[in-house]
RNA sequence: GUGAGCGUAGCUCAGCUGGUGGUAGCACCGGGUUGUGGCCUCGGAGGUCGUGGGUUCAAGUCCCAUCGCUCACCCCA
């Protein structure tokens, strides 16, 4: 019986790898332009810091966490609550009044696996924790976007506010009181969801409760005069940016501690997962943490999300990474002066292979087109006997003579200028 | 946790109503080119048909079980 990998855990194989790359690459980039800084912070934290940031009621916390029960530590199914513990930890807020911070890495929720749906999973996240300016939430937005344009992926954002704890329970009140009136009509869970979180029947996707959905009453029309401030100037700052937008009133976010601005990059590529990237507001997290007063707004992207729809539009297909040089040899004094020219040439900089093994020169110029090698140079008997190698074109399949009998490193510095003209 | 579908070569897959596992494609190795890649051509290697039972003269094919995977629900990035 074979071992494999855990189901919903996936190895990533070097074509992957690369892609991933060339994403956080870009990622890191763009961030760094925004003034986000990269924090890294552990796998593995105390349970109950998950527990009272995402809220003990939902999904994540009562049945997708990998904990360790007997001691007491989960793997984080999620970057905010990390983040914003490593934050207060640190007492980062008596430093600078603003901090915008990042992290890219692994994530782990014990769902069943479905596509772009991993047990362990890749998100990019980013939080901004001391502003309340709804600029910045646009801003956070406008990055968001920028980083998704860059890729070449085309999403749409979708854009709600929540409100508060001042005018959200005044909402709550009033959707639980039509969905009453309607109760017979919903359908079972969303009768289970009015009990745990009546808002999510806004999104739910049963065709009844979408109808039904449609005549309740709005978040929009409920925020008190703060929120409804806040969030006609996150729109107004966006239309500033050029950011485009829709506005969902029915949308909704799975964690706890949302308030106010939340917000999604949304696809209809990706099956069931519509959601690239998502995020929002959480004043009042920080203190619920036992933190200072401060708010915060974040998001993440999620990386196999990503991945896919980069793989859909096949455009961005990342190039095939080249060699510069790969030595052909025949014969083991060829081989000996190859190993060290090949050295001397990493040395200075170049991508520089050889074969090792003394298999016939055409398997060898075999090996080099699979290594997407600029040219190939030749050391056979001939060539020995006449210290004048074969340097070959791999595109024009031109071939010039090489000099073998400077010192080695005369070689390499020769070799590198001729293959950087 | 629930439902459906699928497990044949490293990968993608043929294999009709049971009758000897495919000249299949990609990839790999070698020859055609006494020492020159990509294209072409010829050849080669590679499989306990997921596993275990059952039906049958005969099972990749039918039945049962089991494991694995996938998609969907739930939920979420």
């Amino acid at each position: 019986m074979k071992i494999k990998a855990v189901n919903g855990f996936k190895d990533i194989l070097p074509d992957d790898a690369l892609r991933r790359q060339h994403i956080e690459q870009t990622a890191r980039d763009i961030f760094a332009r925004f003034g986000m800084q990269e924090i890294r912070t552990p796998i593995l934290e105390k349970t109950e810091l998950f527990a009272r940031s995402i809220g003990e009621a939902t999904d994540i916390v009562e049945k997708e966490m990998y904990t360790f029960v007997d001691k007491g530590i989960t793997m984080r199914p999620e970057a905010t609550a990390s983040i914003l513990r490593a934050f207060i930890e640190h007492g980062l807020h008596v430093r600078q009044p603003v901090h915008r911070l990042y992290t890219i890495g692994p994530m782990f929720r014990h769902e069943r696996p479905q596509k772009g749906r991993l047990r362990q999973f890749h998100q990019m996240d980013v939080e901004v924790i001391g502003a309340n300016e709804p600029q910045v939430d646009a801003e956070l937005m406008a990055m968001g976007q920028m980083l998704l344009d860059t890729l070449g992926v085309t999403v749409s954002l979708e854009i709600n506010s929540l409100g508060c704890p001042a005018c959200r329970p005044g909402f709550r009140d009033k959707l639980m009181a039509y969905l009453n009136q309607h109760k017979e009509s919903l359908c079972p869970d969303c009768r289970r969801r009015m009990n745990v979180n009546p808002l999510r029947t806004l999104d739910c996707k049963n065709r009844n409760c979408k109808d039904l959905v449609q005549d309740a009453p709005s978040i929009l029309d409920s925020l008190c005069n703060d929120c409804r401030d806040h969030f006609v100037s996150v729109k107004q700052t966006l239309d500033l940016l050029g950011v485009a937008y829709r506005v969902n009133r029915f949308m909704v976010r799975g964690l706890d501690y949302y308030t106010r601005t939340t917000f999604e990059f949304i696809t209809d590529a990706l099956g069931a997962q519509a959601a690239v990237g998502a995020g929002g507001r959480y004043d009042g997290l920080l203190r619920q943490l036992n933190g200072p007063d401060l708010p915060g707004i974040g998001f993440a992207l999620g990386m196999e999300r990503l991945v896919l729809l980069m793989e859909q539009q096949e455009d961005a297909t990342p190039p095939k990474p080249t060699t510069d040089l790969f030595v052909a040899v025949l014969g083991e004094k060829a081989a000996e002066h190859a190993s060290i020219l090949v050295h001397r040439l990493r040395k200075l900089g170049l991508t520089a292979a050889m074969d090792y093994s003394g298999r016939s020169l055409k398997a060898q110029m075999k090996q080099a087109g699979r290594l997407n090698s600029r040219f190939t140079l030749i050391i056979g008997e001939d060539e020995l006997a006449c210290n004048e190698g074969v340097l070959r074109d791999m595109n024009t399949q031109e071939q010039s003579k090489f000099s073998l009998s400077l010192p080695m490193d005369e070689q390499a510095q020769h070799m590198t200028a001729l293959l950087s003209a």
